[in-house]
DNA sequence: TGGAGGCTTGACGGTAGTGTCAAGGTCGAG
DNA sequence: CTCGACCTTGACACTACCGTCAAGCCTCCA
């Protein structure tokens, strides 16, 4: 599939693919004329970053968290201790991310509810 | 209390505390040197701001977030319509965002531990 | 053969958040 | 009075993410 149709299926502009490509998040093949060649399972894959970028998450920790993901992508050949470390870093800040979003989200959700029960 | 003194009792420095007083997240007074003169409980709201900022949440959202906790300010006098409407958008982009990311440390944790598992 | 599209790379622009530096005002200690 | 520490505003710079435009190549179709 050439980065048109990629872009049309996914909802992603040609130049964020070539963004997502130039920051290792996604490695399409090329064909012999020069054109990108992406595969099917991209799709799901670019669907991930989209939805991580929109949540805050920059492309050099979606990088290191893309390999976790069942679908998409097989596991790294070789694990060294430094990306463990890394994995275990990126396990404790999605998880403050999450604690801090939701606790602010339940103040927003309080908040309308007072003002309904007050109007 | 002066800029300074702010600051360290944050961990934010002089330079973030008056970009937050420019977007206005913070409303400090004004000594008749013209030094900022911020209060107390200005504290606790730069830490959920810096703590919403490394969460990926934008400065403008922050913003209209920010009153709906229950400590470091009163409601608004007045809410209008378009502030609600704001509001619930603003609680279901928090909603996905916290699901998104909350996915996705539960892969990096099961990652985790079947490489444990593995090794 | 000549467009019309789609593709390539490269470059410039724009916003957000922040570091940093410059030029100057304020204040207390010596 | 002066020095040093702190404050002010303004500007320039950098990273991240992305829009947009330019110049050129590829492909298909009339």
């Amino acid at each position: 599939m050439r980065i048109g149709q990629l872009a049309e299926r996914t909802g992603a502009s040609p130049r964020q693919l070539r963004y997502y490509e130039q920051q290792g998040l996604i490695s399409p093949l090329r064909q012999v004329n020069g054109y990108r060649d992406f595969d099917e399972a991209v799709v799901e894959r670019v669907h991930s970053i989209m939805q991580l970028l929109e949540a805050g998450v920059p492309t050099r920790l979606i990088k290191v968290l893309l390999p976790c993901m069942r679908d998409g992508q097989r596991r790294p050949d070789f694990l060294t201790g430094d990306m463990l470390r890394e994995l275990e870093q990126l396990h404790g800040r999605l998880s403050a991310r999450v604690d801090c979003l939701a606790e602010h989200r339940d103040a927003v959700r309080r908040f309308l509810d007072e003002t309904e029960t007050w109007g």
